[in-house]
DNA sequence: GCAATAGTGTCTTTTAGACAGTATCTT
DNA sequence: AAGATACTGTCTAAAAGACACTATTGC
């Protein structure tokens, strides 16, 4: 905090909040934006976000700043965050035409059955886009593509080591959706076996007893699981997830 | 961005920039806190920090916010950051009596033998704290005592599967004073034979040809190494630090 | 029966973890 | 020589990785 110039006011640059809101589907990771409705970049593709509102004398007030990114959230997908974590903050006086401006990032990952684009209001349009390799295939609005890329690369690192990708699957799912929810955000197939084991040990998810999975397609039905809630743990995977080098059969 | 309210001008909060200063002194981790001179909090010790000055026409100007949490930096310890690394950002309308206060917490690695500690300018007084487990023993200004938790916190993590820990030593240092500062900062004995053999495969530092330490206090000269320079890759260890449970000899 | 998907058993390879040995310095 | 610290070799235990086998459904 301030511990010089005891009184003195400064000037303070704008303050935002955007989110970048993944979700598996059509087995592919895909990522929201909106298509900005006013300059600057308008019409050009961004992600969500908008000003940090801290005048409690205005209708729209945020009590903090993870309070303003789960409205922005709810403004856009109807729905609150199955997952949520702040990201990274950027600020300089370059990556907005208007000057300074100070934008906290987080994302946010929901599963796609949960998701309710919000058409017709402020934003002229809400679409998912597939995200391949480190991007989305568009030139986004301001900084986007570079923040986006960073939210890519901490998702997959976070996958290597935790549960998060169960944020993607509805709540109740079979091992093999899990498996597939990996494999679509690391872009590897995984070996089976060594992946159930890693489950079993890491104890992250537990049988729904009794309950099968249905409408099957022809085949076995799987057993359904679920999320066992954790405590506040980040790290499930002593190792990284185990690969397979084996080719498809 | 901003997507709504095509021109709408909002309150923006108060942007400020704190530094958590880690080093190792005494075979201890230790945190720089300063006494503040001013209130709120006056006589409190805090984070180093202050305003991120975003007006061009003033003397002192951050042209982003990682160049403001540079300039604290170097104001508090009179050296540029061996590693410096955005940590979070907090921003509520309670945390700091004069209102919404938005700031961006940085961590930076130093090794002891860099600093400098700038007495006698701003701050009243500027000292290395001992961390204690998940803290410092003092209650500190603002949210100061949990934003430091979580900078104790993610750099136990990053130790874990990553290098920084050589950042909080000088240029070239032996394998031994190494592997000590991973103990204090995991408070942990390691297994020697493993330690090397990790650092080995994941070719993070090399031998500095030719050269060792000298002023040994009796014993066997160590080989001196250096840091290798990393592409963008955060994950060095594959599997955790090896840690061992055979009581000291 | 066959195709398809679920789930398990076991063998091999890798590496962590333990421990004891050798090496090279100061005093 | 004694003490101290540096460094290495090797054994064991555990987990990853590969692969093949069995199980249960729809058609």
């Amino acid at each position: 905090m301030t511990t010089e110039n005891k009184h003195k006011e400064y000037k303070t640059p704008k303050s935002m909040v955007d989110v970048v809101i993944f979700t598996i589907d059509e087995g592919k990771l895909k990522v929201l934006l909106i298509k900005r409705g006013a300059d600057p970049y308008k019409g050009a593709w961004a992600l969500p976000g908008g000003a940090v509102r801290v005048d409690p004398k205005e209708p729209v007030f945020d009590e903090s700043l993870e309070a303003a990114a789960k409205r922005e959230l709810l403004e856009e997908t109807g729905v609150e965050a199955s997952y949520l974590e702040q990201l990274m903050t950027v600020g300089d006086s370059k990556r907005d035409p208007s000057g300074w401006v100070l934008s906290t990032v987080y994302f946010a990952l929901i599963p796609i059955e949960k998701i309710r684009l919000q058409h017709g209001t402020d934003a002229a349009d809400a679409r998912l886009f597939t995200v391949n390799g480190n991007s989305v295939n568009k030139t986004l609005a301001y900084d986007h593509n570079e923040i986006l890329r960073n939210a890519i690369k901490r998702l997959r690192s976070k996958v290597e080591y935790t549960s998060i990708a169960v944020h993607l699957l509805p709540d109740e799912f079979t091992l093999s959706e899990l498996q597939k929810t990996y494999e679509i955000l690391l872009g590897e197939p995984l070996a089976k076996a060594a992946f159930r084991r890693s489950l079993a040990k890491a104890g992250i998810v537990e049988e729904v007893k009794g309950k099968m999975k249905e409408f099957t397609h022809g085949g076995r039905p799987a057993q359904l699981y679920k999320f066992t809630p954790q405590q506040d743990v980040d790290i499930f995977f002593p190792r990284s997830i185990t690969r397979t080098s084996s080719s498809a059969p």
